[in-house]
DNA sequence: CTCGAATCGTTCAAAGTGTGAATGATATGA
DNA sequence: TCATATCATTCACACTTTGAACGATTCGAG
């Protein structure tokens, strides 16, 4: 009725090498005392596109509680500054600090090499139409796509 | 220095879609009381290359002990079947059972319709070289590749 | 203007997931 | 035969994240 194997799926191989990546991600950030989500949140004020605590949990898709412990840390280490929004005192606005802009470079730095060492058991070609197809996935599923 | 944004790179993309698309599929196998990891062990099973508790646990990269807890849940289920090695009894013996065999089939299945949506906003062209990219990356990193 | 309702951030307890150390049973080899 | 290694299991714990209070602030209907 049915042959194909689970592991040949897009589902399995998405989630399996998205794992594998990610964590292979995380271990480089520990050298920086970051995670993942902290560089999402840079990467999210770098974006401009939404400051305040509560927009950048939605943007983010995690519990506003979250944003809070995240930006405490980054406070901590210099990379934001959090203000209150002066027209409306109940927002925190957070903004990127050139520590903390520095901070990203170095982040995306080290997701581009890691890239690089994934691309490199591609043919030209399939690196290309893989930038591609994840690309054309990220938008038709919320994700950003620059 | 470095423009390129984070939320561009491979490892960025590969991430976030492996955790939206693994949650998708997560939310499906819930209805039949099944997680990610569950299924994995079944599928592991169904492959044949192993049998014991500690090779799966090895295959799947977790800890011995989730494999027991795992293993359990399966077996109350009706999914698989627990047996003593008779030639090394310290060995616990998993075996899939027919009813085993027939959830499998149903969550590849929901896996292949996931697939379908997903491939739906892709060209045919960029569905195969997707296909191919993944695979080729899955061999090179430890992952299942059929 | 005022007061009830809504919003934002924060704290805190708790859920979910997974790990590692200790234990018991069994096997292996000197 | 006995010390050592291996497998499964249990259990306490760590980690991440969430959701339910709560205080402060804003908004809007009357």
């Amino acid at each position: 009725m049915n042959d194909v194997k689970l592991t040949s799926t897009l589902v399995f191989r998405l989630g399996t090498l998205g794992a594998t990546v990610s964590e292979r991600f995380s271990a480089r950030l520990a050298a920086h005392g970051l995670k993942p989500k902290h560089v999402g949140l840079l990467a999210v004020l770098e974006s401009g596109v939404v400051a305040s605590q509560l927009d950048i949990a939605k943007l983010m898709n995690v519990a506003p509680s979250l944003v809070v412990s995240l930006a405490d840390q980054l406070e901590e280490q210099g990379a934001v500054r959090r203000e209150r929004d002066p027209h409306d005192r109940r927002r925190q606005v957070l903004t990127l600090t050139a520590e903390g802009r520095e901070l990203l470079a170095v982040c995306t730095e080290a997701a581009v090499e890691l890239d690089a060492e994934l691309a490199d058991v591609l043919t030209p070609k399939e690196a290309g139409m893989l930038r591609t197809a994840l690309l054309a996935l990220a938008r038709h599923n919320g994700l950003p796509a620059d």
